[in-house]
Formats: C-alpha cells, sequence, structure tokens
DNA sequence: CTACTAATTCGATACTCATCTAAGTATACG
DNA sequence: CGTATACTTAGATGAGTATCGAATTAGTAG
C-alpha cells in the first residue's frame, strides 16, 4: 500500500474532476452501499452515462460493486481516495524531507 | 474564504489531473518562485504548452506570477490548494455531521 | 534604431471523452 | 417458455483540449 505514482493521481484527480463523476463519488461515499438505480435517480444524466461513470471510478479502485439478483450495489474504496488525497497533500512539500 | 464550491473542485482535479500540468504545479509548488524558462527546463513539452498549462492554473488560482525584465515568476498559492484538499476530505462525511 | 531574448498568443490538428439512443445481457417471475 | 426489469455495451456525435510551429508582444542591450 505505498504511494501512489503521479500518473496514477494524475488519473484519479481527472476521473474526480468530472462534476457528474464526482458528484456519483460524493453520493456513494456518503452511503454504505447504494445499487445503480439509486445513483440514477439523483443525476439528470441517462443511465448508460452513470454506468459510464461508474465504470471508470470502478476501474481506478476508487469504488467496488456486488451484484445481487438485478441490482448491482457499488460502495466506496476509502482507502484508494485516501491515497489520492496524501499524494496531494505531499507535493506541496519540499523534496529530501523525511518527516 | 469559504469552501469551494463542487463545480470549482472539479475544476482543480481536472486542472491537477493531467499530468503534466500536475508535475508543473508540483515543481512551482517545491520552489518559493521559479520563471518560465526554469519551468520549461525540467518538462518535455514545448514552450507554448506550458505557457498554456500555466494560465490554466494562473485562472483557477492556483498559481500567482509577477513580472521582472524579461522574465515571468511563478509561485504557487498554498491556500487555494489547501481548499481544493479541505473539500475533498470533505466528501467523504456524512452529510449533517457538524464537527 | 536594430538585434536579441523571454514569454505569450494564434491557428491548426489530432485526440480524448461525456453524452445520447439503441441494442445486448442477465436475472427474476409467472 | 415468455416477458419485464436492471444494468451494461455498442456506436455515433459533438465539445473540449493538449499539443505543436509560427507569429507576436514586450523588455534589454548594443
Amino acid at each position: 500500500m505505498g504511494k501512489l505514482t503521479d500518473v496514477e493521481a494524475a488519473r484519479i484527480g481527472k476521473a474526480l474532476g468530472d462534476p457528474n463523476r464526482l458528484a456519483i463519488y460524493t453520493q456513494i461515499s456518503q452511503s454504505d452501499e447504494l445499487f445503480c438505480g439509486e445513483i440514477c435517480a439523483k443525476h439528470l444524466i441517462s443511465g448508460p452515462t452513470v454506468s459510464h461513470h461508474l465504470k471508470v471510478l470502478a476501474d481506478l479502485g476508487l469504488i467496488a460493486f456486488r451484484k445481487d439478483g438485478l441490482n448491482v450495489y457499488y460502495r466506496a474504496v476509502p482507502d484508494k481516495f485516501a491515497r489520492y488525497l496524501a499524494f496531494m497533500a505531499d507535493i506541496c512539500r519540499k523534496p529530501g524531507r523525511r518527516d
């Protein structure tokens, strides 16, 4: 569970840099588990577009999912997000520091 | 100096979601002041492209600049970045909390 | 004034990507 | 079986943007 690479941090930044995707991630993150329909209901974009955003977030490891019957339940993976925050908090430190 | 809006946070995320722009911001952030030539020298992209990225960062308020003779000196605006971090750190909290 | 240097702006290009509708897949149910 | 529901995938499109070389602006110095 080391530090993120620059490239991975940039990818996460870009993923959360889309307003709809940020809103979706926020919604998932603030709830234990949500199925796709609940997510779609909260946003103005179409179902397929929500699905696309969910795939982007899942591919980056920011969220995970589990299928149950017809529904697909999504939940946040807080560790991945925490590592993004840690990476970002670190970039303003002068190099060579060892704290 | 309130909290960032969702839209502004997304814009910052997107800006720092480009690998070159993230590298440029990191470089500036880890130094007191840098002029354009010093920034260009550290990256593989062309001068105009660096200039473009600097403009994006400056328009968002993530960096500021001062002109002196032929050179333009850039520096980070840590507060803006800190507010981005604070916003992001907050999105995983359940709503309604007042801590 | 002329020549030089630093940086930005302009114009073009190629590529990424958010979005949609339509079609496909999979599970449940009668 | 057939049909309905939940979600994903496919394909198309339009908007945005990272990139470059060329032209431009602005400051310096001979």
